[in-house]
Parts: C-alpha cells; sequence; structure tokens
DNA sequence: AAGACGAAAGTGGTTGA
DNA sequence: TCAACAACTTTCGTCTT
C-alpha cells in the first residue's frame, strides 16, 4: 500500500517546546510516529499511521455490500493465508441478465479448475491437512487464537525446513502448538497436548527438540509461576492461594532451590504448599493430577522448600 | 481406610570424554 | 559413540491420622 503526501490529510506539528517541562530535546520514533521529550518522557504522536483495515466503501451503488477495498486480513491458519478468489457463483453477467447456455456451461467448468487449483502442489495438500488438525486440537485445548498463529507459523517454516519428512503430520502439529504455547507464556505439559493428539508425550517432545534446534527458536525453560494460576483453577483454590504460591516460588527462585528441577515440580510442590499454608488443603494425589506430576515429586520438592524455606506447619 | 512417607529400581535425556 | 549421571517415575511396603 502506498501512500501519498496529501491524502494523508494530518496536520504535521512542529514542536518546538515541550508543553510539559519546557525543554526542547526530542527524540523522534520514525516507526511509531512519536516524538518523546527527552526531559520528561512526554510523547507527542503527531504522525501517528493507522494500520487498521482500509474498509471504505468504493462502489456507488449501496445495496452491494459495501465495496470494501481489502478483505480479510491475512492468515497462517489458512493453507492459502486467505489470499485466493473466487470466481462469482451467479450465472449472469454484470448487468444482471442470465448468460447463454454455452458460457453456464464454460462458467461452470472454469470455476472447477480454479478450484483446483486452490491446492495445487503437495505442500498445500499437506499444509491444508495438518492446519485442519492444528485447528482441531487447538479447539480441543482451548487455545486462544493467536497461539494458533504462532503454531501455524512455526509449522510453516518447520515444513520450509523440510523438518516433516520421515515425521508425522500429527506429531508437528502438537509440537508447534506445544511451542506455541510455551512462546505466549501459556505452558502446557507434553502430557497435555498428547492426551488430545493422536501421537504420544515421546514423540512430541522429540518432535518439539529438533524443530526447536532446526528453526533456531529460542524458547526459554517455562517458568513454573506460568502454570500456577491454571492448576489452582483446577483445584478450585481461591486467589490468596496463588498469590501465596507465587510467593513461594520467589523465594525459592532466589535461593537456587529451582535450578534444573522440572518447572511442573517445583509449580505443583509450591501449590500443594500454598494450599496447606491458608487451609485449603488439598491432597498430594489431587495436586499430583492437576500438575501431571507424580505424588513423590511433589513430596521431595516440598521437603526440600519447607527446609530451605524454614516453613514449619 | 485414606493419605503421607520413603526406599529401590527403572526410564529418557543430557553431558563430557 | 558410550558411559556416567541427575531428575523424574513407578511400585510397594510402612507409618500416621
Amino acid at each position: 500500500m502506498t501512500f501519498q503526501n496529501d491524502e494523508l490529510n494530518m496536520e504535521i506539528i512542529e514542536i518546538k517546546q515541550c508543553s510539559d517541562c519546557k525543554s526542547k530535546e526530542f527524540e523522534h520514533n520514525a516507526r511509531k510516529g512519536e516524538d518523546v521529550c527527552m526531559d520528561c518522557g512526554l510523547v507527542y504522536s503527531n504522525m501517528a499511521i493507522d494500520e487498521g483495515p482500509d474498509w471504505r466503501s468504493y462502489e456507488d451503488t449501496s445495496q452491494e455490500q459495501s465495496g470494501e477495498r481489502t478483505g480479510m486480513p491475512t492468515t497462517n491458519l489458512l493453507h492459502d493465508k486467505g489470499l485466493t478468489t473466487d470466481i462469482g457463483w451467479k450465472n449472469s453477467d454484470y448487468a444482471g441478465s442470465s448468460l447463454s447456455s454455452m458460457n453456464n456451461k464454460l462458467f461452470r467448468r472454469l470455476r472447477r479448475q480454479h478450484q483446483r487449483t486452490r491446492i495445487s502442489s503437495s505442500t498445500e495438500r499437506n499444509l491444508a491437512v495438518a492446519l485442519g488438525e492444528l485447528q482441531r486440537l487447538a479447539a480441543q485445548m482451548g487455545l486462544p487464537r493467536d497461539v494458533r498463529e504462532e503454531a501455524a507459523y512455526i509449522y510453516r517454516k518447520a515444513v520450509e525446513k523440510k523438518l516433516v519428512r520421515g515425521r508425522s503430520i500429527e506429531g508437528v502439529v502438537a509440537a508447534s502448538l506445544y511451542a506455541a504455547c510455551r512462546m505466549r507464556k501459556i505452558p502446557r505439559t507434553l502430557d497435555e497436548v498428547g492426551e488430545f493428539s493422536r501421537t504420544g508425550r515421546k514423540e512430541i517432545g522429540r518432535t518439539f527438540r529438533a524443530i526447536a534446534k532446526e528453526l533456531r527458536i529460542m524458547v526459554q525453560p517455562s517458568n513454573p509461576k506460568d502454570y500456577i494460576d491454571r492448576f489452582c483453577s483446577v483445584l478450585k483454590l481461591p486467589r490468596e492461594v496463588i498469590t501465596q504460591a507465587h510467593d513461594i516460588i520467589d523465594k525459592a527462585e532466589k535461593i537456587d532451590l529451582t535450578a534444573g528441577r522440572g518447572p511442573t515440580g517445583i509449580a505443583a510442590a509450591s501449590v500443594y504448599l500454598a494450599s496447606k499454608m491458608r487451609g485449603f488443603e488439598r491432597t498430594q494425589k489431587e495436586v499430583s493430577d492437576a500438575a501431571g506430576v507424580t505424588e513423590v515429586t511433589i513430596r521431595n520438592r516440598y521437603k526440600e522448600m519447607c527446609k530451605a524455606l524454614d516453613i514449619k506447619l
């Protein structure tokens, strides 16, 4: 999309002096279209460009559905990114009169051929299948749209790098989702993903590692805190327990109690401990089910924490 | 009887020679 | 490539409430 200056119809304000602190030093951020006062940090956004869709009508006829200039935003969730066109389905010409039977047949054939070109290569077919599977999985796991987009993006990259060769599409899809969840700070455990996918935890884990390595995706080890809210909600624990659990983890991190340990184990133990301290006691079994670690692990972490943090009950 | 505890053996992954 | 190893799991017997 190109802009012409006179179309922008925006007043370019020359800032001479900050209205707040009277400073004359400004820093200009071209991307955001902002001028920032170096002294007090006041932001002048005199050039902000609306990046939203340009949906104004270019049609004269108002009965035609608003004739917007753009379609929907592109998305990685459709194998063609939602960029294909369709041949109109009405068998009528621009003036509305119907076509001759010969043209009728012609357009029916054209439409069919046109449809076929949408899925033109084996890569496209692969994507179509995989993204369908991705949607299904994400829906069952109740994941928001931005995570799905992220996962779709990762999957596309994986296809580019030929990482699907020798692996199942389902496995790569599941691994992409797993990675996307972690990147968006709403981590799911491998078991949780595996539960809804036809592939097992083992394969998802293996595939995930391969993808992360090949695509150079930096996924930091997930933070135990990211799990707490979800575990607590499964266990129907109130707000104060959540806060308490976060607090415990903060303290544990400070004295290097978390290094090298599985994040889910840490999270589970702190939730168990917090529930006990606040008088909403859950059994080790209940917590272990919610967190997907064994009672033994909870016990070990929990004992370490009690000792190191000097908590007595 | 249910839950907590701990020992022992097994699993899958990482690391360093 | 292989062995050592650390974390975690599984299993099971014992103790506590």
